[in-house]
DNA sequence: CTGTAATACAACCGTATGGTTGTATGCACG
DNA sequence: CGTGCATACAACCATACGGTTGTATTACAG
């Protein structure tokens, strides 16, 4: 069986601007928390705990590098988010077809193929 | 000059699963916020406050049809968030190929073509 | 035009969130 | 092995969130 993503977690974290900024900065720079910090107008520690926010949410890794650790984006979370929004698009379009059937039957369908 | 999606307010709704859940079944279901209402174990002014709440972040729109207010999911503003992770995932291959990039230049590389 | 079903809104409560400052830990460097 | 940088954590404050109950608005049905 396998595990619910932790969807609360993510799109929680995701729904912060700096949150946002961090998780595209961690893609590829290899920052720590203090170079992080340094370009948000609000404290080390604030930022700290936006990166254990993300970090509960699975969506950034701390490495620890020297003295430092530094913030890498899970790219694998952000797919599972990602993937979760395309379920929902893929309703959609499963409604669309469900409606061309309807469609097709009340017409006197021929066949309502595919 | 393009506007800014309320990114905060569509993750944000999204971080609750009765909140994901309407938006589920808004996608097909015709149900006013009575009928929504009943499939959740809370009082009906909540699950309003949650519609209400998706509302605003643009994720869902509320049709009057007879009496009642259908609630039905608006399937553009998931592709705008589902967008803004596809872009994330971009710049993640992006880095990839930017450390590939410089493995064929410290590597003697003969060209870095495409 | 009145009654009532469906929705909206306001006030309230407990808890979580986003920020602050201050203090404690861990670890590299001299 | 001690000094100091980078990180962590605790306490605190204001405000937002998720839920409740109660009251007001709306508009179809009779």
């Amino acid at each position: 069986m396998q595990v619910m993503p932790n969807y609360d977690g993510m799109f929680g974290a995701l729904a912060d601007a700096t949150r946002r900024d961090i998780v595209r900065r961690a893609i590829d720079a290899q920052e720590g928390v203090a170079e992080m910090a340094s370009h948000y107008p609000m404290s080390f520690a604030a930022v700290q705990k936006h990166v254990a926010i993300l970090e509960r949410a699975g969506l950034v890794t701390k490495q620890r590098i020297g003295r430092r650790k530094v913030v890498c984006t899970n790219v694998e979370a952000l797919r599972v988010a990602r993937r979760l929004l395309d379920r929902y698009e893929e309703l959609w379009l499963g409604r669309i077809d469900r409606m061309t059937d309807l469609l097709n039957e009340t017409n006197g369908a021929k066949e309502t193929r595919k």
